[in-house]
Parts: structure tokens; sequence; C-alpha cells
DNA sequence: AACCAATTTTTGGTCAACCAATTTTTGGGT
DNA sequence: ACCCAAAAATTGGTTGACCAAAAATTGGTT
């Protein structure tokens, strides 16, 4: 036995977890507890960093995630303050955003389904015809790597977010945004689009556009949904789906 | 003349953007001009900060924030790396990272809209028994709220986060968690919500509990959508929106 | 020439010190 | 007693310095 690392080897995977997300966890303990309550001013930042034996950029860090989230107001030189919120809905609030981003695939890939709904539906209503050629301009990006037999996952995910800007409600356009990369981490890691579907979509694509261009939002929406029932009925099985009806 | 501020008092009014936000701007623009390719890695931390003019806190947070998009992958001593995604999607994405949160209300209103009827929906179609116990403790703090003729804006938010809980999705509960601070601060400053109309939120409340217990997943979503017609509607009115037709 | 272990360098992670603006305290003048 | 300006303390903002781990380099052995 030269080493003793063998031992060990499954000791240092504890405390994986963020240092900004545990101080997160300490501060919605104070605000359960009673001592921080809604409107409260936080103690300052060298202050928490020294009662929770961290430093004090992820003091900060912390501050920022809930600030991000609108739990939080800092003004530069006078102090951190907890949104007056009341305790019920910060305490379940601050629970949430520390699970956030630990999504996983199947929640992700449903709420982009429903999410495109929308967009195809308002993108329909609202266009501009400046949409029009960016969506266009997209589908034959997309088209062009297909032709060649290329990958394009990312130009199909650059068309929705066209078609999302196309909606003029950013609030939309930034979740579809947001919701982009793993959509697209996922396509790749699970090869959910075969050559075949990559193949179908051409056409899918374009039908949606044609609904989007003759402002027609309910065939827009129904075009949309036929995009993407491949690709959620594959991923929510874990779910118990029916995704027959498709009016949403 | 005492003293000379006025001269000055609309000078630093200038450069109120975050530098982290300007910093994403720089790292898109090396994007764009291919001097930062999709899988490269990034230049360390210390160089990218003197090379901006900046300290290195703001590149980590620019970092980090790119980092949380997806955009940027960051291993511990190793090094930060582009997702590898192609040049206009990353373009494309950095440019709506930059603006994001900075959402007009009625965008934000409308994106609540839809995502709360696809909740209900799902909640109705999963629930657990515990999540009607949930649900219905919510109710009940709202409806002694109203009793007592207090503001019970936090109160009608959280029996909408107890709704999220219930679709099992945690990917569309984070988005309605994400939305609810703005909907509260647009609901106090607007006084969106009347008297009346708070009254009647108890029936309504209590027409989509029935249908998430009776798991009625159209009836939940045609409750929903009564709920939430009038506050749609009063903050849209910027939108050309039609919101007769409630088959989403 | 090829390989491998020891060493040096580079990296992001972490922390402590400094800065400017604000707020509070102080103390002399009325 | 009151008021107001000056000084001291407190705040978040910003920066630079130190740490451990990983990567790259080196140099000797086979």
């Amino acid at each position: 036995m030269d080493t003793v690392t063998g031992i060990f080897d499954n000791i240092k995977a504890i405390q994986i977890d963020n240092p900004a997300d545990k101080i997160i966890s300490q501060l919605k303990q104070l605000v359960t507890s009673g001592q921080l309550k809604p409107g409260d001013r936080l103690p300052p930042e060298r202050v928490l960093s020294e009662r929770f034996g961290v430093g004090r950029s992820y003091v900060r860090e912390a501050i920022m995630k809930l600030e991000f989230y609108g739990l939080l107001k800092t003004s530069p030189q006078s102090g951190t303050y907890v949104a007056g919120y009341g305790i019920k809905i910060l305490d379940s609030m601050i629970s949430d955003i520390i699970k956030i981003n630990k999504n996983d695939f199947g929640a992700l890939i449903e709420a982009r389904y429903y999410m495109e709904l929308n967009s195809a539906k308002l993108a329909a209503e609202r266009r501009s015809d400046n949409d029009i050629l960016e969506i266009k301009s997209a589908i034959n990006d997309y088209n062009e790597k297909i032709d060649k037999d290329l990958e394009a996952v990312e130009e199909d995910m650059l068309f929705h977010i066209k078609v999302a800007k196309a909606t003029k409600n950013s609030a939309i356009e930034s979740m579809i945004l947001i919701l982009a990369p793993d959509i697209i981490r996922y396509k790749i890691e699970t090869d959910v689009c075969k050559r075949d579907l990559e193949k179908m979509a051409v056409q899918q694509h374009q039908d949606i556009l044609d609904a989007i261009i003759a402002r027609d939002a309910k065939a827009a929406q129904k075009a949309m949904a036929a995009h993407l029932a491949k690709i959620l009925e594959a991923s929510t099985k874990h779910f118990l789906n029916n995704t027959d009806d498709l009016e949403y």
C-alpha cells in the first residue's frame, strides 16, 4: 500500500454548493427566524462576511443574486434593504432561487414548448415586415446547413429566437433566450434530432413563417406545436402527458 | 454666486451602465470580430481586466452573468471557455442578455399571463394531494386579509406560486417566480387591483382550486384566464391585443 | 527518441485593504 | 437651547494581493 488515497476518495464530494448559495440559505434563515423583517436594512457586508465566516466577495455575490430576483435592493453608500414583501412569500421565493438553474431537461423542454406556442401566436399578431426578413434569413441559414448535410441545431434555435423577437415582448424573448442553451445542449447530447426530423423541420419552419406572414395566429401556433411535438414527446415521458390536445 | 455646482449638475449622469454590462459588450465585440471563436478559451481574467481598464471583480461579474446564461463555462484552475454555439447565435444571445431585466411592465404582465395559463393546466393534471393543501392554505391567507379589508397583493402572488409548484415543472415554477416581484411592484404602483377586483378574486381562486382538485385542466386554464383577464387588459393596451379568445 | 516525475508557471478562487460618498457625531457660535 | 458647519465613522464600490490546484515546462532516465 503505497498511498492511502483510496480511503478518502469519496470524502471531498460533500460541500459542493456554491458559497454564495449557502449565504442565501443563511439569509433565508434570518428572514424566517424573524431577525430580518421585510423592509429592514441588512447588516453591513463586512459584518455578514464575518458572521458567516466567509469573504466579502461571496456576500456580495449572494446579495447580487438576490437583488437580481428583486428580493434585495442595495443603495450605494447607504445599505442593502430587504424587499417589503411579507415573510411567507420571501421565504418561498428564496427557497426557489436556491434551487433555480438545477432544472431537469424534461421541465426545460416542456416550458419551452408552451412558451414557443405563445411566441408563435404573438409573432403572427405583431410581426413587422423586418421581422419577416430576419426570420427568412434564419430559415435560409438553416436550410443551407441541412442541404450540406451538416448539423444545424443552432440555426434552428436562431430561428426560434427571431420568432420570439417578432412578438415585441421582451420578457417572452428573454425567457426563450434563457432556455435556449439548455435546449441546444439537450438536443446535442440526446441526438433527439435525427436526420429525417431535421429535413421535416425545413417545411415546418416555412409553415410557421407563412402563418406569421399571413398574421394567422392560430395557424402559427398550430404549426409551432407540430414542429415541437416530437421533441416534447421524447423528453417528457416522466410526466403523465397527453400531447394530443393542442389547444393552448 | 456662492457655489459653482449649478454648472456641473447634469454632468455626472452619463456612464450609468453597470461596468459588468460594458464588459459583456466588449466580449460580444471580441466574438463578432472573430478574435474569440466558439470553444475558445478566454484570456485570463487578469488580462481582460487590464485590457478593459477595469478591476477584476467586474470581469468576474460579467463572466458569472454570461455563465448563468450558458454562454461561458469556467473551470476552476484552468480557464473560462466560450460555448461552442456558433458566432451568429452567440452574438444574438449576448445582445439580448445585455438588455435583459429592462423589461417593460406590459411585457411582464403578458408573459406572466400566458405562463400562468399553462401553470394552471399542468397543475390540474399533476397536482398531488399535498399541493391541494398548500394552495388551500394560500387561499385562506388571502381571504383573511381581504376580510380585514387589508391589502393582499403578496398573498395573491403566493397563491399563484403554489399553483406553479403543483405543476411539478421546476422551469415553469422558476419563471413565474422571476416575474413575481415585478408583478407585485406593478400592482402596487398602479393600483390596478381595486377593492372590488380583490373581492372577486376570492371566488376566482376557489374556482381555480376546484378545477385543479377535479383534475380538469381545461377548466383550470379557463378559470385562471378569467382571473388574470382584467390585469392583462389594463396593462397591454400598447399591444394590439384581442383577449376575447381564450383557447391557449 | 520517448517517457515520466519534479518543478515552475498560470489559472480561477478567495480575501483583505483602500476609496469616495454618505451619514452621523461633534463642538463652537448665536 | 438651537443651529449649522466641520470632522469622524460607516457604507457599498473598487482594487490589488495571496492561495491552491491545474497545466506547462523541464530535465533526467530508459
